[in-house]
Parts: C-alpha cells; sequence; structure tokens
DNA sequence: CGGTATCCGTATGGATACTG
DNA sequence: CAGTATCCATACGGATACCG
C-alpha cells in the first residue's frame, strides 16, 4: 500500500482526497496504512538501528527494493507528521538533514520488524503452500 | 498499498508483472506486503476470531473501510495461495464458501492485530504530532 | 450466493529535470 | 546534498454485467 499521499507538485500541497475523506470514519486505519506501507516499513526498519542522511538511507533501503526519491520524501514526510520519525535539518552547505526514530516510532517500528522476520522465518512454509495452490489450479484445469 | 495484483481479469490470468519481477530479489518483502496490504490487514484481523462467507466478510469489513467485491475476492485469493487463509466451497445450491484462517495465517493475524491495537492505543500521540507538525509548518508560512 | 469478466476513471508512484 | 516540480504510464480499485 501507498503512504496514501498525493505529491505536493500534482495539486498544490494538499493531501490526498481520499486519505482525507477516510480520516474521518476511522482515524487509526490511516496510521496503520503510514506504518505497514511499502516504504514506511523499510524505512522505520533501517531507522531502528541507526539514523540517516537522505541519499545514505535510500541506498540502504535500495539494497532491498529501489525507491525514489519522490516517494522516500514522502514517506518520511508522513512519518514524520504522524511523530514516528525526526528530522534534523542542519543550516549548513551542502544541506545535511538526519532521520532518526522517535520514542513512538521505535515501538511501531519494533513491531514492524517483527512482523518482517517472520515473514523471512516462514518463507518456505508460504513458498510450499504456494506450490501446493498452483498444483491444485493447475490440476483442475485438466 | 493494495494487494500488488491485477485481477485476473485486465491480463489474461497473471499475476502484475511488478510484483512478478520483484518476486526474484526479495521474496518476503512480498509476503509481508500481503500481509500488510489494505484490505489482507482487515481479513486477517477479522478471520481470527471465527470463519466468515465471502459476504458476511465483506460486511464485517465494511464496518470498517468499503471493500469492493473485487478487491475482497482478489486479496483472499492472495491470501489462500500464500497459505494463511483456507477456503471452503461447498457443493450446494445456493453456493456456500467458508473462509478461515489456517495455523500459518494465524501467526501473521496475530502480529498484524497486535499493530492494529497499538495504533489505536497511540492514535492520540499522533494526532498531537500532527497537530505540532501542522503548527509548525503555519508558523514557517508565515 | 459467490464469484469472474470487462470496462474505465484516476490516484499512485517512477523518471527526469531543476533549485537552494 | 536534499529535496521540489512536472510529466506520464499503469495498476489500483469501483461499477456493472453475467455465470455456475
Amino acid at each position: 500500500m501507498g503512504v496514501s499521499e498525493r505529491g505536493a507538485a500534482d495539486v498544490k500541497g494538499e493531501r490526498g482526497r481520499r486519505e482525507e475523506a477516510r480520516e474521518a470514519m476511522c482515524p487509526h486505519r490511516l496510521v496503520l496504512e503510514h506504518v505497514t506501507s511499502r516504504w514506511g516499513v523499510l524505512v522505520l526498519d533501517a531507522l531502528l538501528d541507526r539514523s540517516y542522511r537522505f541519499s545514505e538511507l535510500r541506498r540502504e533501503i535500495g539494497k532491498l527494493s529501489t525507491v525514489s526519491e519522490k516517494m522516500l520524501a514522502q514517506t518520511l514526510q508522513t512519518l514524520e507528521r504522524d511523530g514516528f520519525v525526526h528530522r534534523d535539518a542542519k543550516p549548513v552547505i551542502p544541506p545535511r538533514v538526519d532521520y532518526s526514530i522517535t520514542p513512538l516510532g521505535r515501538e511501531a517500528a519494533e513491531q514492524v520488524r517483527a512482523l518482517a522476520r517472520w515473514t523471512g522465518v516462514r518463507m518456505d512454509d508460504v513458498q510450499r503452500a504456494r506450490a501446493a495452490y498452483d498444483a491444485a489450479r493447475e490440476a483442475a484445469r485438466a
């Protein structure tokens, strides 16, 4: 799931309409979507170990899956706004911005990491299940 | 984040190309995306308590967020293929299909539920963080 | 009832170029 | 370096129709 935020570029400075509409009925579902989003998961997991600069974080995450600058920036902004990530912009040339996890973010990140680890551990069970499923469908086709 | 599967209808019987390509480099990331997907989270959480029929599940989930038949079917298929959900189609008229969670799925669902609960508990911290963030940006604008 | 097939609008998010 | 602006492909997901 994406971060569900339209880039500020596409429509002037507003968060997505969908997200805004859904915010009314069940606010914490959105928070869940933020932390479990495609890049949110990887950002939180990375920041659990140490703080990162923007490009450094991009490279780190890139080991697993390539993320565009745009999506990384969007994800970081969302997580910062929710209070999970702290952004420290140093007024130097060239610019230097450090991202770190907050105490609140750490709580989320630990659970997310646990889930991520779990998928790794259970991966072969999943693959066996998939093989069985595909085989059954193949058989049904004949 | 969606389930990341294109409907079988759109392109003949194949899973999304993106998903297929990414499957190669980091398979367990996809599993994580399946269980944390928009509807995957809600399906797993619901099935943790008891089994449901298709429409019944749709109504249950609908209390939180409306899901189309198409997306629910897609989500259930993905979770079934991964071995998290068991599908029991009874050969009766009218058709009756029960969905239940598997032991493997239960492990995932429990973690997902814990995370979902956590977002509920910490919701006011998040809202305070958001208010602070928005106020800071407002101040910077002036 | 429990789906699948098809059509289709549009938000999502990647690539690229540009700026402070 | 750390982003923002812009463009654009596409896949996400809703509506509808139909079938077993």
